[in-house]
DNA sequence: TCGGATCGTTCCACTCAGCGATACACTGGC
DNA sequence: GCCAGTGTATCGCTGAGTGGAACGATCCGA
């Protein structure tokens, strides 16, 4: 995890990734005591990086610039998934209401691409660019039951962290509910990732069966039947699918 | 435009912003050539790039990594931006079914946030995280219509770049549409960044009424007429602005 | 009003990370 | 076979990058 600091790329990266959600301004010495750099090191790293649009100098610290926003939306892969998906993504917002997500895997765990909602939208852990582990949400599960058999063995075998009560961290269930999930088509996760939370996921997948993305439509507990919106779902992941293959098949 | 090519962060910029969104996917001889650095040096960078999950390297060429994808999202004014606006700018795609625009101004140019479209959308220059000039966008001359007099004689001064036989580039023209926008609250925009298209947008302002962002609906000409739209997109960008100042006010 | 703590900024002599010319390996086209 | 184009590996040289130290500004609590 901790960057190589010997490098100036390294230093540069440290710095970038001293940025959380929560703290979205730092200022010069919190990044010098993040990074562990010296503070005239920081400083001048700082300020090249500024320099080159990847961070913004504010009154009170600095700040990750739109540079880098734009620069993140070139990544190919996630883009092209995300101009294919989102026609798929609109159509099941309308037609449920609730909040709707698309993700890929990488590593154990899942990465959204987006998250779209309306005003009164469940209070989800997920965000635009965030990271959620495989075990305990719907898109995970539903990637995991479509991946490779080694690999899901792998996860399911591995630390299954808890997150809330409800967290499925034994096995042998988890690997019943993949195998469900490969028989319907969908994945549930009911209060698994964060309490008063349920969704449903389905796979986005390619023309042989190698699971791409998900997309799942999650609600707060109460009003939300995860249920009631399983064609939907699987309806939108199966639209995402087959637009993919096609456009693949014709380059 | 150039970068410092004599530092190591120039070196990695450069090669960073080699790929466009239309070529996703370059060789290294690609890089080489775009770059103008010597192949060592682009081979060893990349690998570091690489290892720092900023690109990524397939059988056929190096692209932007899934990495940057993330870290851009963390880009705090782009992101609480969006976080705001989504519920709007879905209200505002179920009213229309058109395509709706999120956009900021970044000098003399307008950056998408984000763009929201169904299957038959119509086709549009923009791009989420895409740029586009101020005064051949809707977007773009509602900003500059709610800016500083002085930047906008600035740039209606400047070059007006002709993008389209529609396009304005008589200056007298433009201040009188400015003019009207800022009586009516909103801009429109004829076949004047693309041949077919119409748009209409409204500004986002602060409670001391700067300009923060844009929102705007987008359709062919045929079926599309911007104004009948006008009053739903100056409702979202006033709730995407009441909320903003709201938020601003309790922190 | 004054010390002390913490902040950001600047300076400069040392040194090792980064450099890039050169050489090598592999592939496909002719 | 040859050649033109790829990607990869090597290896002394050197200046970009380093970071300790010193400086000035600001903000407290005493």
């Amino acid at each position: 995890m901790p960057a190589d600091l010997s490098t100036v790329l390294g230093k540069a990266m440290a710095i970038l990734h001293s940025f959380t959600v929560h703290d979205p301004v730092l200022p010069l010495a919190e990044l010098v005591r993040r990074t562990g750099l010296p503070k005239g090191t920081v400083h001048r790293v700082a300020r090249d990086l500024v320099e080159h649009r990847l961070l913004d100098k504010t009154p009170d610290g600095y700040r990750l610039s739109g540079g880098l926003f734009e620069l993140g939306m070139r990544a190919s892969v996630e883009r092209s998934l995300l101009e294919v998906a989102m026609p798929f993504l609109q159509d099941l917002y309308e037609r449920t209401h609730e909040t709707v997500h698309l993700g890929i895997r990488d590593g154990a765990e899942v990465v959204y691409l987006v998250k779209i909602g309306g005003h009164r939208q469940a209070a989800s852990p997920s965000r635009t660019g965030g990271r959620m582990p495989l075990h305990c949400t719907a898109i995970g599960k539903v990637l995991l039951a479509h991946g490779e058999p080694g690999f899901r063995a792998e996860v399911l075998t591995g630390a299954l962290e808890r997150h809330t009560p409800h967290t499925i961290v034994a096995p042998g269930l988890l690997h019943r509910q993949m195998g469900r999930a490969l028989e319907t088509g969908v994945a549930f996760e009911r209060e698994e990732s964060r309490l008063g939370l349920l969704c449903v996921a389905s796979a986005v997948l390619d023309a042989d069966g190698t699971p791409i993305a998900a997309i799942s439509v999650a609600g707060p507990v109460g009003r939300f039947r995860p249920e009631a919106h399983a064609v939907a779902v699987k309806a939108a992941a199966a639209g995402v699918g087959s637009v993919l293959s096609r456009q693949r098949g014709l380059t």
